[in-house]
DNA sequence: GTGGAAGCCAAACAATCGTTTGTTTAAACT
DNA sequence: AGTTTAAACAAACGATTGTTTGGCTTCCAC
């Protein structure tokens, strides 16, 4: 089951142009929206009425732009570990010292988890393990993303041995958890200060 | 009809404790199914009908132990929350030194979450916001219980000024993490030698 | 202008949801 | 004994779920 009818692409002609532009509008409009939800109440928790009246449309209309929710969802996910991984890629634009870019790459994910709105932060779990298949499809579109923070970790001068499975892990969930109790607000931390300040207690000496 | 001043308790027949007995094995029965169903597939991915068939009822019997999902869904966490905290207490008793204390709460804390089966491991959010009411019930129940890791991080003696609540949130957020990624086998790692691996990296010095 | 596809609505489908009701069974109390 | 009460079943309630179907527009190509 791949991707039989993938509705509207590929028109022929200037017309093709303005249309599947609109087209590409109508579902981004549904893709932001579904993102939204699904990021705030979870996949079961969010119907496909409450996506269609989100983007102003009838339950039915979705079924043109997407043929299942799950579907739907897949590519919702999949948009936001692009998403978040261009952002990545991004930050780590000219720097060049190894804990300097798990710094700007720690800033970069939490930022792009932070956006609730606009994108995603769906590049966690926690998604009805319910169908399996599904869960599966999940794991897949997330694995090339966490293999860079692979990468970044394995880049890394360490004082001593170190387990840098462990050291990933930590960093990453401590990243990912944040996003449950950053708040909104005027003293609210950046998303990069918290990245700095998380790659800084596992790298500096903290105890006495 | 007057008031019968009776003892609720104490029952001099042994009927009285056989009876409640048996209710209360019933109701933790369906307490323990609701508890795995819930943290494998959330709320809302949970049916009446699902725990019902898990403890070989009919799902109108539910309703005779709890007035409904939410309120048999807020039992289980706050039974969850009690389970993990007691774990935590015991595992501190008798330690003294500051890190190692918090080395034993994380790995009381990690041990906790993974009883999937038997108890719970919903001490995490996730649980949808759909209900605003609910979900700060939820909180309330959850408050208690990470003030002590609270506690135990302001207790600790530190080579220099850190922000206390990030080294909090990012061992805390490492180890609620761990539930998505610790996988069952052989080579698996401890919750004590995880837990105490993440501590180490946050105390000692990582970086060169 | 005519044909035909693109885009969407309107309405309904069967299935499942949480919950309620009335009744039965079995045990316990007097 | 007779009465009460806890515990569960059996069946249905209305609401909501994901999805399907058919038709109505709109607009471009010819």
């Amino acid at each position: 089951m791949g991707f039989d009818i993938k509705p509207a692409q590929g028109r022929r002609r200037t017309a093709g142009t303005a249309a599947s532009q609109r087209q590409n509008n109508r579902r981004h409009k549904v893709l932001a929206a579904a993102a939204k939800l699904f990021a705030a109440k979870g996949l079961s928790g969010t119907s496909m009425r409450d996506i269609a009246s989100a983007t102003g449309m009838l339950p039915g209309s979705l079924y043109y732009y997407f043929p299942s929710k799950d579907e739907l969802f897949l590519q919702v996910h999949a948009d936001a570990v692009a998403d978040i991984d261009a952002r990545v890629v991004e930050a780590l634009e000219g720097v060049s010292d190894p804990w300097e870019r798990l710094e700007a790459a720690a800033g970069a994910h939490l930022e792009g988890l932070l956006r609730r709105d606009g994108t995603v932060a769906i590049v966690q779990p926690h998604f009805d393990d319910q169908d399996p298949e599904l869960a599966q499809r999940l794991r897949v579109q997330r694995d090339g993303y966490e293999a860079r923070f692979g990468e970044l970790v394995a880049a890394l001068p360490l004082a001593q041995e170190e387990d840098r499975r462990l050291l990933r892990l930590l960093l990453l969930g401590g990243l990912n958890w944040a996003t449950l109790w950053v708040k909104e607000g005027p003293d609210r931390q950046s998303p990069a200060e918290i990245g700095r300040a998380f790659v800084g207690l596992i790298r500096r000496q903290v105890g006495v």
